[in-house]
DNA sequence: CTAGCGATATTCT
DNA sequence: GAATATCGCTAGG
């Protein structure tokens, strides 16, 4: 187990579905006020950019919002979703690419009280970091992770040598995403085929 | 267990 | 005005 931090080159592959799957396992980590919180990824969606409807960037749309998206990989791109939750994405790819991937869920790993007093329940509710909504949360991560790299020391992934096998690896459709047509469909969500730390477990497809 | 609904920023019509 | 990459609470079977 050797404990690495993951540099940016990782990030900017333009392979979004081998990222997707690879996150699995590792392990995001945020330091906000010198407590400092962790979680293994067990959800993850992929985004492909301009071509997916689903996606914010869709048609190359740019605004104040998907602007960090179409940054070099490696860094945060936090949105506000319905107003009031921050959705945690990692930014792939290169610049003016805006692919990126949305962690949906992780499993808690450290800094445990503090992620329980964040969300007020207790560790033994798999609720507690299911979804990507809790997952900011938990995690304590608001919009001021914006834009922030990847690589840096306030919001950095690891790879402590934990790897899923492909069979224990689940592939389904992404989720709220239905107004995008004929991407709704694409199996672009990966999760831990055991993990209690997903959403709504869908029917593998 | 499932269904309904409120909260509410950004973006588009 | 309406929709959205959601959550958590409430009511009911």
């Amino acid at each position: 187990m050797n404990a690495k931090k993951l540099q940016k080159q990782y990030f900017q592959n333009p392979n979004v579905i081998f990222l997707a799957k690879d996150l699995l396992g590792k392990v995001i980590f945020t330091n906000k006020h010198g407590e400092i919180t962790a979680g293994i990824i067990t959800e993850t969606e992929a985004y492909f950019g301009i071509e997916d409807r689903a996606s914010h960037a869709y048609g190359g749309l740019q605004t104040a919002r998907t602007a960090a998206m179409y940054q070099p990989g490696g860094i945060a791109y936090i949105y506000l979703c319905y107003g009031i939750h921050h959705l945690l994405n990692i930014v792939a790819s290169d610049y003016d690419d805006p692919k990126s991937i949305l962690i949906r869920s992780v499993q808690p790993y450290k800094g445990i009280s503090v992620i329980e007093q964040r969300r007020n329940k207790p560790l033994s509710d798999p609720s507690i970091s299911s979804g990507p909504g809790s997952v900011s949360k938990a995690l304590g991560i608001d919009l001021s992770f914006n834009k922030k790299s990847l690589a840096g020391d306030e919001i950095w992934i690891e790879d402590l040598g934990m790897k899923y096998n492909l069979n224990e690896i689940v592939s389904a459709p992404r989720i709220g995403v239905a107004y995008a047509k004929e991407h709704a469909l694409l199996s672009l969500r990966f999760y831990v085929k055991e993990s209690q730390y997903v959403t709504h477990p869908l029917k593998p497809v």
